[in-house]
DNA sequence: AATGATAGTGTATTATTGACACAAGAGTAA
DNA sequence: TTACTCTTGTGTCAATAATACACTATCATT
């Protein structure tokens, strides 16, 4: 929550530079030790947290602003990001509006107008990512997808939406390239899909199909270190990866 | 193109309701004999042509705009709609900007705002459909899609972004029930499948999967009157159309 | 050297897809 | 009435893909 005054100072700022009714949010997937993470960011002064996101500059592209406002709070470039709905309901920032609107008057109150916002999704290596909070919020921290905390505004929903989005695209298209370290092993992998689609998948199975792709390049070393059997190393072939994410995997008809 | 005063009209009115900077545009997909149609408006005392769009009324949820722009233009409630993508690109509307920039300082020109538009696509029963312009319109026109005329704008660009969504979605849900008659035989099933994917397909594969989704019930009665043996009429049984819809045909994994 | 945990690989079984051919019904023309 | 033509309905075989499952290899630890 900001003082009078931050708050008046940020509308003056928003009002002039931001498209009005039009913001950003943004639901970035890593992965780390076997589990999903989310990066969700913790307001001042409040229990609740929210999706990192932001608002469109005047003249700006969506997709440039999405890549914007994650630079911001993850300090990545050349993010994967995909555009995945709108949300629109008229109610959706009830909560933001009850928060603000003694504040202000209506009229010079950027908070207390009606958002559509667009989401996005991104899949990060969650090594790279440097959280950083924005200057409403007071932390920035990955999230367990498990173990989520309650979530403000429509931004629960925003999430599960992504979630379902990204189990769908599984289905045709490759990722991992954005969530996984640049040379992994095939059991990594595997964990990764059973982690987005929350199931077990057989070893043998997921490997054949999965080079089957052929989006794989397997490394000459073995990755070493662990108790056990060394594991072969793999990167993705990008050309190939490229390739399948436009054409997608499989025909259907 | 509007005179001065009725642009002016126009531009009052539509402050004063919609939201600004927000756009909703329409791909009307229809079937007949055969071809795949969609709904276009011609703009009077112009070349071009445009999808059916609108604008988003200020306490209006994104669907319920939709439905009312469709509406207007087709006479029909209850489509199938489906929201599939927002188009950004600060520059997608500068050919609406160049024509109206004159006529109104910009200060009260809605038309040379910065607009982003959200996609819809929606699928009809061709027959149901009385295309009606709106008043910026001289006509409203169902067009062959192997053979448009020049689309304005980024519309171009929107309609085939809708389509490609369009024959994605074939893969993992029924389609169907919006674009065809209420009863109809197996081979103009097929029809409609081969002519959204402008692929044959196999008659006996495509009515062993089709039959194999169980969304369809096969009915007494057979359709008379062709100089050939009479096709058995199906009808969609409804719950499992839906069921079909929410959940998707195959796991993929 | 034995142990335990994990990685790599192969195979038999089943389900799905794709290609294809023939029989049945309905009008048409002799 | 009968042969003909066109279209629809259905069955089958082969190829391919998905599933279930078992054994061997390797490394670190003891």
């Amino acid at each position: 929550m900001l003082t009078k005054k931050e708050l008046k100072e940020y509308c003056e700022n928003a009002r002039e530079n931001y498209l009005p009714h039009i913001s950003i949010d943004c639901v970035v997937f890593g992965f780390h030790e076997g589990l999903m993470k989310v990066l969700l960011l913790k307001i001042k002064n409040e229990g609740g947290w929210y999706l990192p996101g932001g608002f469109l500059l005047k003249p700006e592209p969506i997709e440039m602003a999405a890549n914007r406002i994650l630079k911001e709070r993850t300090g990545l470039d050349e993010i994967f990001l995909q555009q995945f709905h709108v949300f629109g309901d008229p109610e959706r920032s009830k909560e933001h509006f009850e928060m603000y609107k003694d504040m202000l008057p209506a009229k010079e109150n950027w908070f207390t107008n009606r958002f559509l916002t667009i989401g996005y999704y991104a899949l990060v290596d969650f090594c790279d990512v440097n959280p950083a909070p924005d200057q409403f919020s007071a932390a920035c921290n990955w999230c367990d997808l498990n173990d989520l905390p309650e979530l403000k505004l429509d931004h629960a929903l925003i999430l599960k939406t992504a979630l379902d989005t990204l189990r769908l695209q599984l289905n045709y298209q490759p990722i991992g390239y954005n969530l996984m370290p640049r040379e992994f092993t095939m059991p990594e992998l595997q964990k990764l899909y059973e982690t987005i689609l929350d199931k077990k998948l057989d070893r043998r199975n997921f490997q054949r199909r999965m080079l089957g792709f052929g989006i794989l390049n397997r490394l000459e070393k073995p990755r070493k270190g662990g108790a056990h059997k060394a594991p072969y190393l793999y990167s993705f072939d990008l050309e190939n990866y490229k390739a399948a994410l436009t054409e997608g995997f499989k025909g259907g008809w």
